[in-house]
DNA sequence: GGAGCCAATAATGTCGACATTTTTAACTTA
DNA sequence: TAAGTTAAAAATGTCGACATTATTGGCTCC
């Protein structure tokens, strides 16, 4: 599986950019849900020490992608049910507060990074083979689309919240992805959700655009939560 | 300052009793925002090496209250109007999703602890004197009290957010409070607020309890908005 | 006197080493 | 044979040391 290429690295030292890779890892399922992850293979992969390997994890202990006990090391955050069905009804709630700010605040440059996006999306999607280079190429426009016209909120906290959940729960797709690649996009490549959002962005119309969001997230959870780990 | 004893240690090792000590003194204040957090001033100050302390300041650092640059070390997270503004503001409408899904879930034990949480803040507010350590005793309090109306939700997710914007929010509260320790409780220790409160969400008045308690919690960034740092 | 340069000092970030703890595996004993 | 015990092996978490980089302070030169 490619790299999501989604986890921006904090600084450009050695810990962060192994943060960058450990976090992908993670993500695309090269570690599975609760596997240990031992030092020794840690440094083998990354080539570096133990010291920015545990700053690398520390960090992601707090975005729970990793536990942590005590003179047992780390272990890559499990799965659950649970888990999958919070991640995403809180991610649908956070995004609609971020649309729905963005719709108050938004102004004419963030119209028109919307448009862009869902133009780049759209011819995407045109051309969109089954192949899984064009299905991560497809996920990155998508998640820049919905970026452009979330980043209209102006405001810092809610977009790091709702990047720290968009990561969480793009595991959660990768690994899906993982067992499924036939029908891997059925799921949420329907372009109406997208024209239809941004529609009501574009008008302001923020109760349609919070409802359309929040089942345009929620859908792929209802596709996803059959799916037995 | 008193610790706020707020902060929950990741584990019980070196690294995770440094993380709650180094967390409390950033944010009561001890080390100023901006400030640079040299490494032989920490290692003296909690008796550890190297190691334990940069695995604390990378979870402090993906919570946002230190930043780093490369080759120059660490600084506490400066402080801004406009990141007061933010974080005040998200709050509310994180606390706000957090009471609307509790009143949607919240079972009998829960409504028990709303009650007894809400008695216990009362009685100690009867009693309140202007002390600094009655002051923190009552913002212990007050912060059970409302983790109890929120906890309802039974979303993790949400509660971890949640957390994380408190103890933002909480630095700003206790620098305001460091210089202005006459009248410190006047903007919140308002008991109506929370009597009205309990009401609402007993009541399952979802939309009363709502815009009360964005007030409640917009109420103090209105009192310290005009702090000039 | 002030700007620019260079050496000396100090600080960061990473590694290997070591003490402590956990895990594995063999061995005893009933 | 299965459970309990003990020794060996492996893994973690922390420290001190070191190379690299940033900062300080003095010196020269204009």
């Amino acid at each position: 599986m490619p790299s999501t290429a989604t986890a921006a690295p904090g600084s450009d030292n050695s810990a962060g950019l192994v943060l960058g890779q450990l976090k992908d890892d993670i993500l695309t399922g090269f570690f599975s849900p609760g596997e240990k992850l031992k030092m020794t293979t840690l440094k083998a992969r990354y080539q570096v020490g133990v010291s920015p390997l545990r700053e690398a994890l520390s960090q992601l202990l707090v975005e729970q992608l990793v536990v942590v006990e005590n003179q047992r090391g780390f272990k890559v955050h499990p799965i659950s049910q649970a888990e999958m069905q919070d991640i995403y009804q809180t991610r649908s709630h956070i995004e609609a507060l971020c649309v729905v700010q963005a719709i108050e605040n938004g102004d004419d440059a963030w119209e028109a990074g919307i448009v862009a996006a869902a133009h780049q999306l759209k011819k995407s999607a045109s051309l969109l083979e089954q192949s899984e280079a064009d299905l991560h190429r497809w996920e990155a426009l998508h998640q820049a689309f919905h970026t452009a016209i979330a980043r209209g909120c102006q405001s810092p906290s809610l977009l790091h919240v709702r990047r720290s959940l968009y990561e969480k729960a793009s595991r959660y797709r990768n690994l899906w992805l993982k067992q499924n690649m036939i029908d891997g996009v059925v799921f949420d490549a329907n372009q109406k959700d997208h024209n239809d959002l941004v529609d009501a962005v574009l008008a302001r119309d923020s109760d349609t655009a919070e409802r359309l969001i929040k089942e345009h997230l929620l859908a792929p959870y209802r596709a996803l939560k059959n799916f037995v780990y």
